[in-house]
Formats: structure tokens, sequence, C-alpha cells
DNA sequence: GATGAATGAGTATTCATTCAT
DNA sequence: CATGAATGAATACTCATTCAT
């Protein structure tokens, strides 16, 4: 990113430039109409950015750089287990939430960033899914959540719903996205506490296996 | 989409498509590039379709056709709900393993489809969902399923998980397969029962105010 | 190069770009105006060049290819030492103001060239002239040349003469070009001989001596 | 050009330019790129330099203002024609090896200037040229110099070694300069000389026809 | 004098699609 | 059926130069 100087022409790009990307996609939006609805030049607009795929980049940098934080800020807090991984997700669904059109931009255009920057990403989330399995490895420590199911397929069905919001999700009502974020984390939640105390569980073998053979 | 089955042609064409869209993503994939891949010349294949978007729009087709007629199936089978909806959640997540290129494909190129286009693959989404959604509802009007969380949130957690599989799923054994396509069904149903049967639960008033108030 | 097949597009791109070339330089010449030139459209020029820059590594690749050509086919042939490099002299003079225009556009355009593409260009001069200095030493072991300058010297002065044509030589009938070949040959063959068999020459160590204290 | 010797900015910009035009050349070289490597910002060049091409212009300027001062002081010397017409070119020679990327730059440039100063350039280097030529037309009426080449040929002949100089010359030790001076200046007097005294040269009619034939 | 943000015209190149053969 | 040459509109990006501060 080469952003330098805080700029109307930064800020008027980059809101232009998420919005676009959301409604038409990456691929599908030039360098022209980005800088028209911005109302700049195109001169100024590369006077503050290397190249389109900067600005992808930057759109997403945003949203990565605030919930690391946030999850840092979460955990130093401290507190049970699932308390502060309840916490954790009900904060990553609300930013998601509140930058939807941002993390529709870069789930559909991952594939336009360099190769570089691509890499660059996933390192990013590695790390922060990495803090967040290790939330989920204590709390199976404890006894409190189940240990049938690999912790990756756990994460990966947490992160399922942060990713898939944009493809489902639209407000109504501003409380709708604390709501939402509640809901869904429940959801998780509730899948995440051992099974075995709870008794009318029909995932034991015999029906397993009955679908299986379809 | 155009006559299908006609020719090597074909086949041929569709694979390197699958293959190219993946890999580097729709836009980043020229048409030369696929019929140098599929070993014919861009005449011939523009006998066979009649565009790249056609192409993309093949591509998904055939899942969506496959698995509406597996959900069809399965529910004419009948049986207890329960039964019924780990059955379609195996399966659509099964088959979405199966085809993951293709569903790594339609998730990040439906902005390059044309409009008349995304519109059919919505409709016949949304018919998929619907009857998902029925399944869901009479779960909940026998009793068996949480009505605490909207039907539209329910459906959602579990379809952001077949959509999700592309991020992470790679297959090492074929065994993996089912075991990962129960696996999540597991969750989802665990998340999907009642709440009030759970004497331990945490999502209790309480505790959801003490963080809302972060 | 990329030349796949001939085509009336080939030579018409090649003769404008020549032209252009030479006319205002590499740098003052947009691919606009060389397909205009040409009578033909961008798109069918890409079809058979892959940049401009092949145009240019084109243009002087054939004349390189003629040029070494009748070097090896006049030693081939035999003869005199200085029969053969009176011979290869005039060759080279003459092929190169046959195509001069490409003379002028090569030395003038060289920094235009890809880093790949002038290691080309310098490694096939470099044969040139080391075949050429070959003839040169063996005429110097055959004691007809004179030893008391490089070796490296006696080449760059000739090669000078060649490349400095297009920056004076303009035609006015047509047998000019063969007078000025066997002029400029015959100056260098003077320079070239044994200066010790003149007894006049002024090159003697005083008269050096005195301008050196200048 | 604009004010000279102003300021620290005109020298570390000239100096800046000669490198990176000799490096890259002019047309790949951005003003951006000078004011760089110069240390200075945009604003000041363009408050010593009317324009990238100025500059260019300016380069070349020194060298041709300090060559001719040179030129018109040996002649204002006097002398035999021969020892006159020998200081001439080991200075031309000397102070173009001294002033060789300025040369590199150019030669290879002259495309690039506008068409005013090139006329401007070609007007004092016709001076330059004609009393050059003045000398050679002495040395022929006083029977010193050849006559059967014409005294274009002879004065291309010369200025050809140093302008190709760029090309082959590198300076291993200061003294190869004077060194390198002297040998091509040997070179070109010993080709000015009557060979009508050399009775062993080959340049006879005879010789000449049978290569004209090839 | 000096800055550097902004301009705007220009550049090479790509590519889905067509169509004469 | 099949070819591949040709189209032409679109695209990202560059850069010398200007000018308000």
């Amino acid at each position: 990113m080469t952003r330098m100087k805080q700029s109307q022409v930064v800020s008027d790009v980059i809101r232009a430039a998420v919005e676009l990307f959301a409604l038409k996609g990456y691929a599908n939006t030039s360098v022209q109409d980005i800088v028209s609805a911005a109302g700049v030049t195109k001169g100024a607009m590369y006077h503050y950015f290397e190249s389109k795929d900067d600005l992808l980049f930057g759109i997403y940098d945003r949203v990565l750089s605030l919930q690391q934080a946030h999850l840092d800020a979460i955990i130093a807090e401290g507190g049970e287990v699932d308390d502060v991984l309840r916490a954790v997700c009900v904060d990553v669904l609300e930013t998601s939430i509140e930058f939807i059109a941002e993390g529709t931009v870069f789930f559909r255009s991952m594939d336009m960033l360099s190769e570089q920057r691509r890499k660059e990403v996933v390192r990013r989330r590695r790390t922060y899914n990495d803090e967040f399995a290790d939330l989920v490895r204590r709390g199976q420590r404890e006894g409190l959540f189940r240990e049938d199911i690999p912790v990756a397929v756990l994460i990966a069905h947490f992160f399922s719903d942060v990713h898939y919001l944009s493809y489902w999700y639209s407000e109504e009502k501003p409380a709708d996205r604390t709501l939402a974020a509640v809901q869904i984390t429940d959801l998780f939640m509730s899948s995440l506490r051992r099974s075995d105390v709870q008794h009318f569980s029909s995932t034991d073998d015999a029906s397993l296996a009955s679908h299986q053979a379809r």
C-alpha cells in the first residue's frame, strides 16, 4: 500500500472502489469507473495508489487489521474460555457485518490479488485463525467443548458463517446487526458443546450408516 | 447452455474450463487458455458454446441439477424429519466436495454471469433452499428443532458450510469426503436441536448481555 | 519473434515500422502510428507480433542474419587474406547501405530492447566480429597488416564506419552504393597496412610527443 | 538552455540525467527518476530547466561548445596542416572520451530533441565539420592527402570513430584515453595519405573490379 | 525559491467474438 | 464441422508538465 497521507482523494477513491467492487465485481469494474464515481482524475488516483490491485488489498487490509486488534484486546481481557470465545465470535461477526461490502469484495476477488499479496493476506488470516483455534483447544482441555470433531472442522464451521454473511445478510434495522451476530454465535456455541450430555442425539452409528448407504 | 454431450470437444472444454477457472479465476482465464488446455481450436469451442459466460453457467448447471435431483429423491423416500434433513445435508456436502472445483468457480465468479443467467441460478438455488426450509419448519412444528432463531439464519448457517468447503477442504483420503460431510452435518444438527433441553447452556440473557456491553 | 506465416500484414507492418522508427525514433512512434501507416488493425498486428519490442528485434534480426550468411559464404570461398577481408568489408558496407533504415533504427533504439533480446543481439554481433577479427589476425601473421595498434581498435575503426553510415550517407545514384562501400573499404585497408614501409610517416615518436603535450 | 551554474540543483540534476540517460536511454528515464537520483524535487528541477528536452540539449551543448573552442584554439595556433589536423583529431577524440556518457546520450537520443533544437545542434556540428573539412582540403592542395576519395567520405570516416567510441571504448587505465586517441588518429592519418606512394597497394582498378563483380 | 499534488492526454496490450474459407 | 486470422473496443497504467500554496 502506498497511501501516503490522508487526503480527500484517498477516502473518496476507497469508498467508490468498495461500492463498485461489491456491486459488479473487481474484474467488471474499470479504474475509470472508480475515478469517475469518486470524482477524481486517474492521475490523482495513481498518485496515491500503485495499482488497482493495491486498492483491493487496501480494502481488506483495513478490516483484517481491525479484527486482529479486537481479537487481541478480547483475549487480553481474559475470562472463562467460553465467554471469551463467544465474545470473539460476536465481534468478528459484527465487524464483518459492519464491513460487509469489504468482505464481499474480498472473498470473490481473491484471485485478482497478486501472488505476493495473496500470501500476505493468507498469512494474516492464519494468524487470526491460530489464535482462535487456541481458544477452542483450551475449551476442549477444560472439558467444555466436544473432541469428536477435528479442530480444523470446528474452525471452518465457524468462519464459514462469517464468510457467508455477504451472500445472505441484509440489514433491515440497525439492531439486526448484533442480533444476527449473537444468533450465529449461539448456533456455533451450541454445536461446540460436548454432545455426550445430549441423550437424544441421533448421531449414533445406526442412523449414520443408514444414510451413508444411499 | 447449448448442446451437451455432443462431442469430445464439449467435455474436454468443460474439464479444462473448470480446472483453469478454479485455479486462476474466470477473469484471469482467457478463452485461448481454455481451448489450448483442451486441445481444441477456438472455432470448435464457439461451435458448441455460445460464449465464455455460457461455459461458466454450464459448469454450475450440472451440479445444481444433480443436487436438486438428489434432494427430490431423498424427500420422496420419506422418513423421520431429522433423518431426512440429515440425509439431505450429507448429500449436498458430499456432492459439493465431489464437485468442489465447480463450487470454487461459481462462488467466486457469480459476478461474471450475465444478468439473465445470474437470475436463473438464483431461482434454482431458491427452489432448493425453499424445500430445505420446509424440512426445518416441519422439524420445528414437530418440536424437534429450536425456534428461537429465524429459519433464514438456520438455513444460512448450514449453507455457509457448503459454500465454505472450497476455502478449506482438501482431501487426503477418499474416506475423508464422507467423514467431513457427516461431521459438518453433525455440527449443524447439534446446533439445530432445541436448546431448552440443554441445561448447561450459556446463551441465557445474562451472559449475552454481559458481552453485548463490550 | 513470432512471425508465424508469411502474410501481407506482416510485411506491411514491418515496412511501416522501419520507416517510422527511422524517421521519428522508436520511442516517438506509437503502435497506432504503425498500424495506421500499414493499413492494418492493431489486433491483426498483435496476432503476428508479440510486442512493439518484437518488431524492433525482428527488424535488426533480418539484417544480422543476412550479413552473417554473407560472411560465412565469403570466408568459405577462400583466397588471399586481404582479398577476403576486402570482400567482407565491401559486403557489410553494401548491405548496411541497402538496409540503412534498419541500421538507423537499431543503433538509436538499442536501449528499448528488452534485456534478453539485447543480449541476443550482442551475442550475434560478437560472433560476426570474432570471425572478422580472425581475418585481421591472419593478415598480421602473414605480415600484411600492422601490429602496432590493438586488433580491438582496428575492428572498432572499421565498424565505426558501418555504424555511422546512417548519420551521413544519402544516395543520389544507385551506383553510389558500391562506390561508397569500396571507398570506405579502401580507407580502412589503407590504414591497416604496415606503416613501416611508409618512410614519410609522421607517426614517429617525436611528432606524437609534441601533440601529447598539448 | 536556461540559467547555468546557478545552483547545486543544476549540477546535481545534470549529473543524474547524464548518468541515467546513458544507462537506460532518454525515453526510459522519467523526470521523476532524475530528480530522485539528484535528490531534488520536481518543482526545483522545473525551476531551472524548461523541460526534459532542455536537459538533453544542455548535456550536449556543453561538449559541443568545448570542442568548438578547442578547435578554434588549435587552428589559431597554426602549423603544418598535417600536424594541425592530427592535433584536432586527437583533441576531439580525447574530449569525446572524457565526455563519453554525454556522447552516448546524444547519439542515441537525437530523435527526442524538439525540431528547433535538433536544427541548432546540426548547425553547430556543421560549423565544426566545415572547419575540419577546410583542413583536409588544404592538405589536398598541398599534395599531402589523397584526392581519390570525396572529402565528405574522408570526414565521415573520421567522425565515425568519434561517434562509435561509446559503443566500444571502455577505459581501464587513465593513460588509455590519450593512447586510444592517438591510435585512432594514426589510423585516420594513415588512410588519408596519398596512396600513389604506396607501391604495394591492392586498391588498383583490377582488384576493385574483381570484387565489385560479386 | 521550492513543494508535491493534480492533470489529462497518451501508451501498449488484451481478448471475446466473428466470419470467410 | 472446423479453422484461425482479423476485429475493435476496452483496459490499466505512465508521465511531462502545471500551479496553488
